[in-house]
DNA sequence: GAAATTTTATGCGAAATGGTACAAATATTC
DNA sequence: GAATATTTGTACCATTTCGCATAAAATTTC
């Protein structure tokens, strides 16, 4: 049928690429100073097909922590696999965070979320929403894989899934937050580690 | 002598109290969002004399996170107190912890500096220094305590107290974020208990 | 081929922003 | 009391910012 033929003139940019290389300069600069000029410069894009295609610029900001959002679901996902030991689903999870916290061309820049949502959060609700529930999905995978564990007997017979999902969160939002202070690489894997350790004293 | 009398009229504010309140506007709005007008409004300044008193945007951004950090070092060396076992002084950290994040005006606003100053980081040095010295800073006052408690039993043998004094500050750095993200007070006072809990295992 | 539709490109406008110039006000010093 | 020094207040400036208007370009539909 036509329903792939529309009329007009058609796009010259893939709508997922460009939020991605907003996303890029959201995560140097915030939401807040980056401007309308950097996001057209770094996606190709005059301001009006900007404005076109994705609303204003609050709006692309949501669609870009959105896609960080799945994305960091998907990786929490693969890192979570029941067939590991608990222990390397942690190491894993920690891993994964440090490769994306600790890239950068700049700098290391830390979690798209935590570095630069919570700036926002006081003054825009919807990023504040988008924040909050990301933080309680990120925990929610991490609990339902420790109820997994307490039940194979990976954990204490009296530990608590859901506080313990909460305490290998912290220790993410830990490493997010130094590692966009500029912490060592060395530093933050050490942590990691004593995170696996002291979440997991079961070997 | 003359030494308290200055030349010239007579300045009619004082310079901690209006980087206290430049600090609330920061505080909600972030480093960039903040207007000028806005601090002018909050200081009742007007923005000649706030350039004149304290330099530029991001000098008196600088003068307030310097502001909370050494305040925030009061805190804790309060609450380290010694004489108190270190499971209370955990509890006291995080229990000041959450006074701090959850009191706002309009909301929650977590601490000043994750919330803020990890958003300029990558594009203001001097903003990444303070916030990574005050992090390390925060680490050192609890490792201290920690090597003490070590000494006396209040900690396992092969307790290591710089690595347990970086996780007990992860769950810090993890209620701030929650917090200001909207978590509630009874979620983030349970993720402080079961800190203390992981942290200091001997009762 | 003309009409309709969507996208791109150029230019513009109103408002906001960070910062400054200058005069008036307020104090000390001589 | 005049000179000097600092602060406050008003007005202004150059630039930036976000958003829009309009025309041209590129496609589909009839």
């Amino acid at each position: 049928m036509k329903s792939e033929k529309k009329q007009g003139r058609p796009r010259t940019f893939d709508a997922k690429a460009v939020i991605g290389q907003a996303r890029e300069v959201f995560w140097d600069k915030g939401f807040s100073a980056a401007s309308l000029d950097n996001l057209s410069a770094a996606t190709k894009l005059n301001r009006p097909s900007l404005y076109g295609a994705f609303g204003d610029k609050e709006e692309l900001y949501l669609d870009a922590l959105e896609g960080y959002r799945e994305e960091s679901l998907d990786v929490l996902a693969e890192a979570l696999d029941p067939a590991l030991p608990l222990r390397e689903n942690l190491a894993r999870i920690y891993d994964r965070a440090l490769q994306i916290y600790l890239h950068g061309a700049t700098a290391a820049r830390g979690c798209f979320l935590i570095s630069t949502a919570t700036a926002e959060a006081i003054q825009h609700a919807r990023v504040r929403e988008v924040l909050g529930r990301s933080l309680n999905e990120f925990d929610g995978a991490i609990s339902e894989r420790m109820e997994l564990a307490k039940a194979r007997g990976e954990l204490p017979a009296d530990a608590d899934p859901a506080t313990l999902a909460r305490l290998a969160s912290a220790v993410m939002h830990s490493l997010a937050v130094r590692a966009r202070a500029g912490d060592t690489r060395e530093t933050l894997e050490a942590i990691a580690r004593s995170g696996v350790d002291i979440i997991c004293p079961l070997r």
